[in-house]
DNA sequence: TCAAAAACAGGTATAAATACCTGCTTTTAA
DNA sequence: TTAAAAGCAGGTATTTATACCTGTTTTTGA
């Protein structure tokens, strides 16, 4: 397993920053970097001459574009994804998107490093992808998390009409799946109370049902907390 | 960093298993089995009591239910993520389904690992898991990458429930606030079949009552045609 | 073509929710 | 300070939902 060392490639456009890369990544013995490449396409052209393929593509996102046509990493995941399968792409870079983890995770990327991240963590990110095809950190799965079956993001919460306090509290707790009888026990009051409480709920918003509460609650953000 | 131990806690109704993994962890020296359960209720009683609470609970995904109520691991982990959001879900599983394994990250597990894996994978994913808070291996990360472009395809998640087309339809009825008599006019069938397909949809989603099945229809974007 | 799954539909229960009442106390705000 | 609003809680009654059976027919897929 130790025998052979892990082939890395930096594709990084500023100088001074690949060649810290490369430095801490040489430092290790278990990993080679076989390849730097400044833009995305000239990695291409690299890998499509078929030696000394790398294992793992240290890709920063912001690439500059080559000549006229734009080039980032996200771009490049893709293809790299798709023409060369068995390369693993690493995303480095500085912002922290929720939205742009995702996407990259979603079009191939193996994991999600933001550049001021500690050394270390690169040199346990490569490891992880190498040895189990991911690096997926607390930020990369937040991101992920969120993304996943969200498509988009009213987020206009409302302070819920005409409902007080209490009322809010009761529609919550209905919307956790407790019966009035439990809502009674949480609240230490009667159920005959819940049971006012989920009357004038109905009236208020205007439902036939629990089922037009529940909605309610999700249009008005009410069960975030 | 290695001065306190990785406080472990097993949910897993098979008692062979469960005694299985306690040897294969209690052997190493950094993880400490701080208590097992059987079922997903007896676990939030355990940790409502506040004691020795562990930092990652390992879940079997098909817990068994408690008397006539359904509670498997995804509600498990629903519950401690709201409930008891330090505490990190690792999903045992013998199940290996794309939509599935999406799903439960998107409900905030930290990892899943299949049944069959190595122990030694156990052992990591605690570790990893530990310290960065989640372990995605390449199974995961597969799984998680072809769902996050799914988010406008209703029926995907849906299909790890295996929910059939008219329990679908019957699904969207009940959160149009209609009755159980009313979806059976609208459908010109029987109310004790409506009756029937929603003791399935209950069952099959894990639902207390239709309030749950309203989330579970809004969370799966089935009510947007 | 054959077996499995889905859809269908009935019974018998109980549990829960909903629709109206009534009246009382506490909190809030003019 | 005082009236209104909110919260509380009881009654009765009906409707709806849920649980757990049973079974048949239809559709589906290997």
């Amino acid at each position: 397993m130790s025998e052979e060392k892990i082939r890395v490639g930096l594709v990084e456009d500023q100088l001074l920053f690949r060649q810290g890369l490369k430095a801490i990544l040489s430092y290790q013995k278990d990993i080679e970097v076989v390849f730097e490449s400044a833009d995305g396409y000239s990695v291409i052209e690299k890998l499509s001459a078929g030696k000394d393929l790398p294992h793992i593509l240290l890709v920063d996102l912001s690439l500059p574009p080559n000549g006229k046509k734009e080039y980032n990493g996200l771009q490049l995941t893709d293809d790299i994804c798709s023409q060369f399968p068995d390369i693993r792409v690493l995303i480095l870079s500085v912002h922290n998107d929720d939205n742009l983890i995702a996407q990259l995770i979603q079009h191939g990327a193996a994991g999600y490093l933001v550049k001021d991240c500690d050394p270390h963590e690169v040199y346990d990110a490569i490891q992880s992808v190498h040895v189990k095809g991911t690096y997926i950190n607390e930020t990369a799965l937040k991101a992920i998390q969120s993304n996943l079956g969200k498509r988009s993001k009213p987020k206009a919460l409302s302070a819920a009409l005409n409902l007080t306090k209490r009322e809010i509290e009761i529609l919550q707790l209905i919307c956790q799946q407790n019966t009035t009888e439990e809502i009674a026990e949480k609240l230490f009051i009667s159920p005959k109370t819940v049971d006012g409480h989920r009357n004038n709920l109905l009236q208020k918003t205007g439902s036939r049902n629990t089922v037009g509460l529940v909605l309610f609650a999700v249009s008005q953000n009410l069960l975030s907390k």
